[in-house]
DNA sequence: TCTGGGGTCCTAGGACCC
DNA sequence: TCTGGGGTCCTAGGACCC
């Protein structure tokens, strides 16, 4: 048996968190650049306000419910996932962390446990310790699983606890479910099974296998399967190593000179640097993008990208940050208004099965990782690290000219000394 | 005026090998 | 008229997830 827990509109619920007199008030969190609606309260739902919707497209209604909105602040929300992640690790043997605000708990030796009084356990220990609310599915199959945590989640009768172990059970949570709900399933593929007369859980799981496979894959046959019971997913309680990293970032106002873009990208480049060096990797190709607003209908439209290889793997923000320059300047085109950009690394190495010395010719290579460039990102971080974030940067990063907005930003109150200092009791 | 960011997996088809 | 069989690697594009 697998469990899903996952945390209940986790944005808003981690901004009521610190403010307990929002309690059943509407909330929203933003986007990056305070751009759409990416997470809501009960209270926010109820009101009509769409995920996804654009923040300035529902002004009027966020003002005529007097909506709490907020910023997104991802140093709160991901100390906070961490919290949850932490205790969930003490309530079972084996966690699968699936996303900021979801995790698989392994149940297969809980059988001498009742699973619902165990379920209701779990919900109160998160809600404790950490304040957040959360719903627990429990089924034989991860995909089952989450489909009984969507029944607690919509069933305020359920009490946010949801067991499916019988075959009534599951196949009447399967009658209870559209196909454009279940796991796995998107947009594309909700059409097309709709237009085969295929609507719910429990049409799909005796949909005729031989088409599933042809039409929706390995993938939907797996997810066929695993509807009727057969588990195809196993746990996976280590991470993958990251085969991309990717920071990109629509900027607060319009920019125009190359000059500005290479702040941007070389603020991107090097947070690039950080994550691979976070991730233990070594990235040997490079791509970076430069776009316009997507939603100006004008002609003067341009979304630039070029991928180049580096020299060799690297890490290091010097080399990463003077390629990305480099790749900008060649797909940079003067007279654009440009919106966005971003930087990409990608065919990444362990750094551990990294050994030096690969060129072929390497006295052709002055340019070949030495000791210094190592050991001085590795200062750079452990000072980064002690005295916060941005304490000591390359001086070509630089948010000054395109830096998001951000007008409703809350305080970092478990990972900011100083933003503890503004906790009133 | 104003519209997010970061990922993975799978398939088909082309180019190439013997 | 007749024209083999069995592979790999790479890339683009499409689907999905949070």
């Amino acid at each position: 048996m697998f469990a899903l827990v996952d945390c209940n509109n986790f944005y808003a619920s981690c901004e009521r968190t610190f403010r307990p007199e929002l309690r059943l008030q509407p909330v929203v969190v933003l986007s990056n650049n305070d751009g759409c609606i990416i997470a809501r309260s009960e209270e926010a739902k109820a009101i009509g306000i769409k995920m996804g919707a654009p923040e300035f497209k529902c002004r009027d209604l966020l003002k005529k419910h007097d909506v709490s909105v907020f910023s997104s602040n991802y140093a709160l929300y991901g100390d906070m996932s961490s919290r949850v992640m932490r205790l969930l690790g003490k309530l079972a043997p084996e966690i699968e962390v699936y996303s900021i605000d979801e995790a698989f708990l392994d149940m297969s030796s809980f059988t001498r446990f009742d699973l619902k009084d165990y379920a209701r356990h779990i919900r109160q220990t998160i809600r404790q310790h950490t304040g957040i609310p959360v719903c627990v599915g429990i089924a034989p199959t991860k995909t089952l699983a989450k489909i009984a945590n969507r029944l607690a989640k919509k069933n305020p009768e359920y009490q946010g606890v949801c067991v499916l172990k019988t075959h009534e059970e599951i196949y009447s949570a399967l009658e209870r479910t559209t196909v454009e709900d279940i796991w796995g399933i998107g947009r594309q593929w909700s059409k097309l099974l709709q237009a085969k007369r295929i609507a719910t859980a429990a049409d799909l799981a005796t949909a005729s296998a031989p088409w599933v496979r042809r039409h929706l894959h390995i993938v939907g046959a797996r997810i066929q399967a695993e509807l009727q019971g057969t588990s195809c997913l196993e746990m996976e309680m280590v991470r993958p190593a990251k085969q991309s990293i990717c920071t990109s970032r629509s900027f607060g106002r319009s920019v125009t000179t190359l000059a500005e873009l290479q702040q941007a990208v070389a603020t991107f480049a090097g947070k690039c640097a950080v994550k691979l060096r976070k991730e233990n990797a070594l990235a040997s190709m490079l791509t970076v993008f430069i776009a316009t607003n997507p939603f100006d209908e004008s002609a003067n439209r341009y979304w630039g990208t070029r991928t180049a290889a580096l020299p060799y793997p690297t890490h290091d923000s010097i080399k990463i940050l003077s390629a990305a320059e480099t790749i900008l300047a060649g797909i940079f085109q003067d007279g654009k208004i440009y919106k966005k950009a971003g930087v990409i690394v990608s065919a990444m190495v362990p750094k551990a099965s990294y050994s030096t010395t690969l060129s072929l010719f390497p006295e052709e290579e002055p340019d070949e990782p030495n000791q210094r460039d190592t050991t001085l990102m590795q200062a750079m971080d452990a000072i980064n690290q002690r005295y916060g974030r941005g304490t000591l940067h390359l001086a070509s990063e630089n948010t000054e000219s395109w830096k998001p907005t951000q007008d409703h930003l809350s305080p970092s109150r478990t990972t900011n000394w100083n933003d503890i200092l503004e906790v009133k009791v």
